[in-house]
DNA sequence: GATGAATGAGAGTTCATTCAT
DNA sequence: TATGAATGAACTCTCATTCAT
């Protein structure tokens, strides 16, 4: 249908300017005038600015949810699912990089985002990524000397940096520099940085 | 630079009102307000809102610098370095709360400091602390194996995210807590987590 | 003029609409929701709000007029005249809230309505009230010592405070309110307020 | 103090402006170029629209209310007391026609106005012009046989009317229509429109 | 130094209306 | 006849900033 065809227009139109701007410099007018679309039919659509910059948060944790939920249910062995964590957010930079860009800039730690129900969001995806080490101390591939959740912390952290070096240098991800990333975090995280 | 009395309460004034509201929402009425001074005198001493902010946050810069510096000149090893910027990052914390949250908040990510300049101050920091790692992996400590700068993300990462979630959690800062999070970090970047 | 069904629910609907919001605060979309339509239809109709708002009042002006002219032309005794004109109101207010009440809130003096044609209906109004009260003067019935536009003045306003009153409060007219309406309103003009 | 000139200014030309398109069309950028102030200051001073016709408004009510409390309190015959009512409606049409013509087009029954609070506003005045009906009920001036609300919406009615007229017809006020509007609504209200 | 009245550009939002289908 | 997507002018309100005192 047309509809959901503008809509989508307006969506990817709304990424790229709250990437450029962020939310609050992003105005309603850009927005409408790079979907190429009046005025209106953007609040036709979404209501409000907040709106729409909530449907595209949203669709972020939807997926990324989504994802957890995948591997913590999966039987895979715990370095799998690391590795698919990891992936995860390389291959989200990869393909939407706008998407990538407003979760690191606006959402991860941005005031724009300090609400009960930002942090909630975010406490919801430390605790899937919690129970992931969990399962690992479980299976006995992680140790116990450390709680779960400092270790989510830790993992997490690493990615999100990675990230977000590359999103501020808006550095492009190419096979090698992918592989790279994923190597580094995943040896420092299971094996330390220790010279053996 | 000896600032005035008011200058100070001004400043003071300004963390908490950025920190409560974001660089965005923050108005220069509030800050005055909660100073307990006209508004005009905000500007008198600080021109406008932008300077007002970019002085809250090089006063960050510079102490973080400073620390870095030391470290990096320093003979201590490796170790005991990695240790000291952990321990600067959550006394941090501990003494300014406020300015600590407005780096996580405003400055870490958001596209408030998008610019060249808040960029670079990220270069010149990452710059720092891979000497260090360099260092590190020059006396022996650090493997070889994981470029330095990537060494350094992961570093920094874990770091950053044991503040951000204390930060949006309001979480205070108990011995007890900062000791738990120093050693987690510690050993899990030098040791990895996996269980031995 | 045989109105489509449609055109009747958008009245309908339309009456009820003003009726709760005014005509400023009344939204085309609000009567096309309450009508069940698309609002495209109401438009096909009739042409604009305005337009929707004028054909409502117009109904009510000409039934109005209807009702004076049949009084004028009557060969009733006066005070029977004068019992018609409040029957007339209070009957419409039982049957027609909706409509009575926009009369009252949107068009009686509201600047919705301070047009010259505004004005012009209600001197017309007045004008056959004016005829009756002259009626009322040459038959014997009514004193000449109060010039007929001042009788007409005063006769009117005890009306529509009743009925504004029953407006303001969501009165419902039960058949002993209407009567002593009347009575209190035909009493006091005629014989006065006077104790004897 | 300049502060409450500005003040004053402002008030005045929303007076106007209110007046001339009514509460819905009127335009704050239309009230402050009237003022000869910045579209800001309107709002520094008076913080929206709605703040700013509450508080004519409510002008208007305490002025009404101040004069019916020393009617009610008065020890004069219930005569005087009409009259003294009577009057003060006609002077203030005569000294600030503006706001009497918004009270009788934006307050009386104008949806604007159609508010818990509003509602009240009319309750507690009628309730005031109650009282003078009991006490001449009581004095013996006015008959027992009508009830003193029913006295009270007409009489209010008649001057509410007579009002309204000058109001929309945009009549001047001269001594002489002042004496007429005054004996016609006191012979009619006392003693009846019937002829003797 | 200190005040706060005054400014006005600019943003979000509303909603009557049009028009292709 | 009927729909509702699409338009955009118009409006309220915000707030950084200026400046006379």
């Amino acid at each position: 249908m047309a509809k959901s065809a503008k809509q989508g227009i307006i969506i990817d139109a709304a990424l790229e300017v709250f990437r450029e701007r962020g939310y609050a410099d992003a105005r309603m007018a850009d927005i409408a005038e790079r979907a190429g679309v009046s005025y209106g039919l953007v609040y036709h659509y979404f209501g409000s600015k907040e709106v729409l910059f909530e449907i595209i948060v949203e669709s972020w944790w939807n997926e990324l949810y989504a994802m957890m939920e995948r591997e913590v249910a999966s039987s895979a062995p715990t370095r799998d699912k690391l590795v698919g964590i990891i992936e995860f957010f390389l291959e989200t930079y990869g393909q939407k990089p706008n998407l990538m860009s407003i979760f690191v800039s606006e959402v991860c730690r941005s005031s724009v985002y300090h609400t009960e129900e930002g942090l909630a969001q975010f406490m919801k995806f430390f605790g899937l990524c919690e129970k992931i080490m969990i399962q690992g101390q479980e299976s006995g591939f992680l140790s116990r000397d450390v709680p779960p959740h400092h270790l989510t912390y830790i993992f997490y952290g690493a990615i999100e940096t990675f990230i977000s070096v590359m999103v501020l240098g808006k550095v492009p991800l190419t096979r090698r520099r992918q592989e790279r990333a994923m190597n580094a975090i995943l040896q420092v995280f299971t094996d330390g940085a220790r010279a053996r």
